[in-house]
RNA sequence: GCCCGGGUGGCGGAACGGUAGACGCGGCUGACUUAAAAUCGGCUGUCCUACGGGCAUGUGGGUUCGAAUCCCACCCCGGGCACCA
């Protein structure tokens, strides 16, 4: 038989890639205990995957960036929880229910299955034995638990309200679900209804959660996103008292209590209680009533369109503006809303776009009373007070609005206000596949929580999963029909069930003790883990779950389960993965599909190309070219490896000559030390482009010059230099390659990769004895030359003038100014 | 309209205010091979009168010895918010 060392090494991921993957499973190597830990623990996380069908090139790519945060960690000493867990509640599995019978936990599970299967193909890092799904009976217990909690604290209610509802999914969704007027699942124009429903109170928290992104290291544009959505405004509540009757006011909220003198009517949305009892009795009932009947069933979307029209009409009564004592008309006009401030508005045409609008329409006066502009109104610019009243005429505008509110203080007419766009969180669903709201109705007790330790309310089979308008739940009779826990007389269940955002807002508390059957977390061990430290998902989830997670968060905070503020101490959003410059979809025929990927060509090409492509945070073009110039990088690489093991393999006598250990020679010289060298500015490289940044694609890069590097030096460079250098490049790599990179360090060293420390660039190596002295004159090129590491100004100066090209660039002039910059370039600036 | 990002070779992308284009792809070319694949090397921004030089980082200005990078104005692309008073 032929010595097998004398065969051609074929880089063979398919064989090395389960075989590293079998030895993970069986030691569980990237389980974490919650002991306490002497050094120094990170919590990395990436968002749980919502299990529906297989995971695609996207899931592939954040757990890609999340395992390589996670490796590099643990490689720097660092204890990681890593886990996983499933999102398993929602409407997709559900909606499957209604079209083919097959029950959504049936779906899930098979669904679950292939997400599983696949991540540990693609051997990621994970401690699978904290894996949680968010509708195991375990879990929503929990979830069930800490809604209770929020009714306790009045921070979850019941009211009935105009919601927005979506026709197509038959339930109503929170505003944040509502994109351009239309559902975010199904794109179906939204409606309203006036329905009973569930809240959480996020508004107690607007202040708070905008306060405290200042103290969280989130990339720029999220925190932004998530402040436009707060939408905290700075103003006055103000009021308006009724022309008729003194004691009735209407207030407003205005941001500019200083143009109050130029209000010229008054506004009020046609949803607003007291329309129609304004307008009773009145010249215009008639109208008012048809104009709010139609303002009412006229579609979202249409309504909030900015450039329609203004369209009202006179309620024929007038309110009193409280600066000045004027009568001022009452409207009833749509483009008020009734959902912001408090569905009445004062209006000044002479610096609001939108009241100038309606003004112009209704020829109803308009007043400057603020000087600016280019002389035509309206300005909304700032300036000088006119018109308004001989104690501010004259004052900036800015000043007069402080004191306007001053005197409306003074005066009992309003007070300074600060106005939010945030609304309470609607989390009531009329579907069959989310968590159970934990409450029971009876007719004595009426409004019953389910004790504590009754729950879960066990989410019951139904034969028909349809929404009909009402909660699929309702048809159940058996499970509505319960006795009250307080006073054990008949009482119905809740069939409501909860929104699917509550269950993830709250998935990262438990994965830090993931087995409690006692609660939902021990505390010590929420605080041996949280906050996260690091947070990875997609940018779609910049305003819904990072903003309920949050506000879960401080709310569950303020009841004393946790001893923090915010869940997630620092995130990162990862771009997108294209095609062809789209989003891949099934219709465009353009989807890469992780499978028949890995299969080919093993999974540490598809991860080292992910990360290669571009930075992370940005979208990036997929290309079958660019994956095969990285499956030649890790199949040189390992080659490499296996060639310079073999000509010295781990284990024969007299190995330790050859560096067998891995550890570089003693005193390199000529290409020994150039390869060395190369390495130690490899691993100051990667650890710069890893260490707090998300810089994996100049990472590769690196250690794609030290493997070339090594190519080019194969003849010349001893075993040991090899060897190291191939090492060091091995260990770079694998928390980009974790396979691939474990085979070769192994075949090298004999030792794995995983649990060697990360490797420390020596500052030595990472000098030399010469550098390039790049000479310019006015700023251009002109030559290079060596100059030795350390040469003073004047040597450098000297060197530069004596550059032959340089000299034909200043021949005939005179030099003005000497720029050194030591160490770096030599610049002549000549007349 | 307002608020964020972003415009660099044929392509993805590099570049503490200091050699623009690292690394990879693609292309051209050589070695090996009966041949192909695989593999290993070389060249590759552009133009010119080519051992040198001009022009080049969306456009136009500015600051600086020196600008892809900083400042001002504008254009284009992507995203978010939008009758929010």
């Amino acid at each position: 038989m032929a010595d097998h060392r004398h065969e051609p090494h074929r880089y063979d991921p398919q064989e090395i890639e389960p075989r590293w993957q079998a030895v993970w499973a069986e030691e569980k190597t990237w389980e974490v205990t919650n002991e306490p830990f002497d050094g120094k623990s990170s919590y990395i996380l990436v968002m749980l995957p919502y299990p529906s069908g297989e995971p695609h090139i996207g899931h592939l790519k954040v757990y890609t960036v999340g395992d390589a945060i996670a490796h590099f960690h643990r490689r720097r000493g660092e204890q990681v929880l890593n886990p996983m867990g499933y999102d398993a509640f929602g409407l997709p599995a559900e909606n499957h229910a209604i079209a083919t019978g097959v029950h959504p936990r049936d779906s899930t599970a098979a669904s679950i299955a292939a997400f599983r299967r696949q991540f540990r193909r693609w051997g990621v890092s994970i401690d699978w034995s904290r894996e949680l799904a968010t509708n195991d009976p375990a879990y929503y217990r929990w979830t069930q638990w800490i809604f209770l909690e929020l009714l306790r604290a009045g921070l979850a209610y019941k009211k009935n309200a105009a919601v927005n509802w979506c026709p197509v999914d038959a339930t109503v969704l929170a505003n944040e679900q509502v994109i351009d007027g239309r559902c975010d699942r199904c794109g179906s124009e939204v409606e309203t209804r006036q329905l009973e429903q569930w809240l959480f109170k996020t508004t107690a928290y607007a202040q708070r959660l905008l306060d405290d992104l200042d103290t969280i290291d989130w990339p720029e544009h999220v925190k932004t996103m998530q402040r436009n959505w707060i939408g905290r405004s700075e103003g006055a509540l103000v009021t308006f008292r009724s022309e008729d009757d003194p004691a009735v006011g209407y207030d407003v909220f205005t941001t500019r209590p200083d143009t109050l003198f130029g209000a010229t009517f008054f506004v009020m949305a046609p949803e607003h209680p007291d329309v129609l009892k304004l307008a009773d009795g009145g010249p215009h009932e008639a109208e008012v009533r048809a104009y709010v009947d139609a303002a009412r069933a006229a579609p979202n979307d249409e309504r909030s369109a900015a450039e329609r029209p203004k369209t009202g009409v006179p309620l024929g009564r007038n309110v009193i503006n409280p600066v000045n004592g004027e009568p001022i008309p009452i409207w009833v006009a749509d483009y008020v809303l009734i959902s912001y401030g408090t569905g009445a508005i004062m209006a000044v045409p002479g610096h609001d776009d939108r009241d100038h609008a309606f003004a112009t329409v209704y020829g109803l006066p308009i007043r400057r009373v603020i000087d600016g502009g280019d002389g035509d109104l309206p300005y909304t610019g700032d300036g000088r007070l006119v018109n308004s009243h001989a104690d501010f005429d004259g004052l900036p505008n800015r000043e007069a609005l402080t004191r306007i509110i001053a005197w409306l203080a003074e005066n009992g007419r309003g007070e300074r206000s600060i106005n939010y766009r945030l609304r309470d969180w609607l989390v009531s669903r009329q579907r069959y596949w989310g968590c159970p709201i934990p409450v029971v109705y009876c007719d004595g007790c009426g409004l019953v929580p389910v004790p504590a330790d009754q729950l879960p309310v066990i989410l019951p089979d139904v034969e028909d999963y349809a929404p009909h308008g009402r909660s699929p739940l309702a048809a159940a009779e058996d499970w509505v029909a319960t006795t009250c826990p307080t006073c054990g007389g008949p009482a119905r269940r809740e069939t409501d069930t909860m929104d699917t955002f509550v269950d993830s807002s709250w998935y990262f508390l438990r994965y830090c003790d993931p087995h409690n059957d006692e609660a939902a977390w021990d505390p010590a061990a929420v605080n041996r883990w949280m906050p996260v430290d690091q947070y990875i998902g997609g940018i779609e989830h910049a305003i819904l779950h990072l903003m309920y997670a949050r506000f879960f968060t401080k709310a569950l905070a303020d009841l004393g389960h946790l001893d923090f503020q915010e869940p997630f101490a620092a995130l990162f959003t990862q771009g997108m993965i294209t095609r062809d410059g789209a989003k891949m979809s099934k219709s465009k025929g353009n989807v890469v599909s992780p499978g028949p990927l890995v299969d080919r060509y093993g999974v540490d090409t598809a991860r080292a190309y992910i990360l290669f492509i571009g930075p992370p945070d940005q979208d990036a073009d997929w290309s079958d070219e660019g994956l095969e110039g990285v499956h030649r990088f890790l199949g040189r690489l390992w080659r490499l490896a296996a060639e310079t093991a073999d000509a010295a393999p781990v284990g024969d006598s007299g190995t330790a000559a050859l560096g067998a250990t891995g550890d570089p020679p003693s005193d390199p010289a000529g290409a020994d030390l150039e390869l060395v060298r190369k390495a130690h500015w490899a691993i100051d490289k990667v650890t710069h482009d890893m260490d707090g940044r998300f810089a994996f694609n100049t990472a590769i890069a690196a250690v794609m010059e030290l493997i070339n590097d090594c190519s080019r030096l194969r003849e010349s460079a001893s075993g040991p230099a090899m060897r190291f250098a191939l090492a060091t490049a091995a260990s770079l790599i694998f928390p980009f390659a974790p396979h691939t990179a474990t085979d070769a360090f192994h075949l090298l060293t004999g030792r794995r990769v995983w649990e060697e420390p990360w490797p420390v660039a020596d500052p030595k190596l990472l000098e030399t004895d010469t550098f390039e002295l790049v000479c310019q004159v006015m700023g251009k090129l002109r030559d290079r030359v060596e100059a030795p590491t350390g040469a003073s100004r004047d040597e450098l100066e000297a060197l530069a003038l004596a550059a032959p090209n340089v000299q034909a660039h200043i021949a005939g002039r005179e030099i003005v100014k000497v720029v050194v910059v030591p160490g770096k370039l030599v610049n002549l600036v000549v007349r």
